[in-house]
RNA sequence: GCCCCGUUCGUCUAACGGUUAGGACGGCAGAUUUUCAUUCUGUAAAUAGGAGUUCGAUUCUCCUACGGGGUACCA
């Protein structure tokens, strides 16, 4: 094998958002290409003009963003093989096309919609599935079998046509995969796919291999779904006369739903409680919504570090990946070769552990923007000690208000169960006097207010627990929360007098 | 139907002929804690089944079962 540079591609159609599989499959691109100091390609694959969906496209472009993947060239960057976009590409292909049909490789063909249909009818009445291909293809109506005038004619006339491979008859095709090794098919199987549609628009498996010629593409690394097509793609290449420029390949394993069986799909995250797309996506014409990872509150560097685990590991012992260390480690021998069921609670997993590792100024800039829409006025410094407090015990980000919401406004309700469970009949008593002895205190610190405290149950003559759980419920309005005396030191002492007057007239058992 | 790919704890996976089959998430049980989490410790849990090859198979081969993918003028 020369030599050449690593240069890989991603190459989604732009139908719709991006579905979380596919931001895998360009993570490992991303990953496999940076590891060997190689380039990144974005090309977009809309040959396909009846399935175009608005916006999909800047979807796709926002949502790899998101996660970290930058481009070496692409739609939205540019490059020295613009245009990226296949539909802009349109003349390329045919010139691909006539050199088939030169070297009798691929073959014109006239069957209407209609005429195929009522085909495969006929055979699947006699249980015999159709295949156009080496053993019908003289039945059908095409090059091979009309006169070169009539063909002339036909085109001359304007009579919409397609061009088809001409499959070989016993010839074995050999894929090497470098994931799954040799793959061996035999010609027969295969059918005389249509290369170049009618609407003057290649198919997938003309455009790519037809673009990633052009592009000097090294590796295809795509999706599982394309193994049975690969052998396909094998054969252009040698019939294009560009075999010896073939990349390799590299088949993903597919990602699968949690439950039961199958590929994941757009229905099974809002069912199971994920998202299947890195991005919220509203549909345009349906205007129904899919949720996203990120607006679900999860980190970018988590889902990159949980996806590359769906399907991948190093070798070691090490669960936790920045990006960097991902491209360092990266290869595509420890890609495993069966599909992976998405695990929530690992990805959940994942958030936590991301979350706590976030400097509180960095998570300050993630939360600021909630302050502002719900109207709460308090200070860089406060709501940095806030989240050091609350960080560790968040799993999404947008965890963040319920478990901190007290420390910015005072309780005006008490949670039914923690008062059946913590707040007894001596604790407005109790609290009174706590909080009288709080008010008497010329520095209110969590250490001085702790010793308070301690001063005063042994007095009393009663448990810690006993006066810090009544406490709790009278300060945050539940039984949970972090530090009791962290909290009152943040709060400070009026706030913890008020709260603690508030609780005493306001607690209903 | 036909073709292709796959199958190790519930899940993600390690072990590339010789291990008490390892780790992580989750589970369970403890510890810590004034609450709830976090954290820590411990623990249960797997080679789909059957034939071979071999001194020895999770590992190699074949068959079966199961799962997945493909079979469009979709990608």
């Amino acid at each position: 094998m020369s030599e050449k540079k690593v240069r890989v591609r991603f190459a989604p159609s732009p139908t719709g958002p991006l579905h979380i599989g596919g931001v895998r499959t360009a993570l490992y691109n991303y990953l496999f290409a940076k590891k060997h100091g190689g380039d990144f390609i974005l090309r977009i694959e809309d040959t396909d003009q009846t399935r175009f969906v608005p916006g999909a496209e800047e979807y796709i472009v926002e949502a790899l963003a998101w996660v970290g993947l930058k481009f070496d060239e692409g739609v939205h960057v540019g490059g020295p093989h613009a245009p990226y976009r296949q539909s802009e590409r349109r003349i390329v292909y045919r010139q691909f096309a006539d050199r088939l049909i030169e070297n009798n490789h691929a073959y014109f063909a006239f069957d209407t919609p209609e005429e195929l249909e009522n085909i495969k009818k006929q055979h699947e009445a006699n249980k015999q599935p159709f295949q156009y291909g080496p053993a019908t293809r003289m039945q059908m109506k095409n090059s091979l079998t009309l006169s070169k005038d009539e063909v002339a004619q036909k085109i001359a006339a304007g009579e919409p046509y397609v061009i088809r491979i001409k499959i070989p008859e016993n010839e074995e095709i050999i894929v090497h995969d470098l994931i799954r090794g040799i793959v061996k098919v035999q010609s027969a199987l295969l059918d005389d796919k249509v290369l170049f549609k009618s609407d003057g628009l290649p198919t997938y498996h003309l455009a790519n291999v037809v673009d990633d010629f052009l592009m000097q593409i090294s590796h295809v690394i795509r999706g599982e779904e394309w193994l049975p097509s690969a052998p396909l793609h094998v054969l252009l290449y040698r019939y294009l006369g560009i075999e010896n420029d073939m990349p390799q390949f590299a088949h993903l394993p597919l990602l699968l739903k949690p439950d039961g069986n199958g590929k994941l799909s757009k229905r099974d995250g809002d069912r199971l409680g994920f998202p299947v797309f890195p991005l919220q996506w509203e549909d345009p014409s349906s205007k129904e919504i899919s949720s996203g990872y990120r607006e679900s509150g999860y980190i970018s560097e988590a889902v990159v570090n949980l996806l590359a685990f769906l399907g991948w590991n190093p070798g070691t012992e090490q669960e936790l990946f920045s990006m960097e260390e991902l491209i360092q480690s990266f290869s595509l021998e420890r890609v495993s070769k069966a599909g992976a069921k998405f695990d929530l609670e690992k990805a959940k997993w994942f958030n936590h552990q991301y979350l706590s590792k976030k400097s509180n100024a960095e998570l300050l800039e993630i939360f600021k923007p909630m302050f502002i829409i719900k109207g709460i006025c308090s200070t860089d410094d406060y709501i940095e000690c806030v989240i050091g407090l609350v960080k560790e015990r968040m799993i999404f980000i947008t965890d963040f208000w319920e478990k901190s919401s007290f420390f910015f406004i005072a309780p005006e309700s008490f949670d039914e169960k923690s008062v059946k469970d913590k707040w007894k009949d001596n604790s407005p008593a109790l609290l009174t006097e706590l909080a009288a002895v709080f008010a008497s205190m010329p520095e209110f610190t969590a250490e001085k207010a702790h010793d308070a405290a301690n001063i005063f149950v042994q007095e009393k003559q009663i448990g810690m627990g006993q006066a810090m759980n009544a406490l709790r419920v009278a300060i945050v309005g539940a039984a949970t929360g972090p530090d009791m005396f962290t909290m009152l030191a943040l709060l400070g002492k009026e706030e913890t007098v008020r709260r603690i007057d508030f609780a005493v007239k306001n607690v209903k058992k």
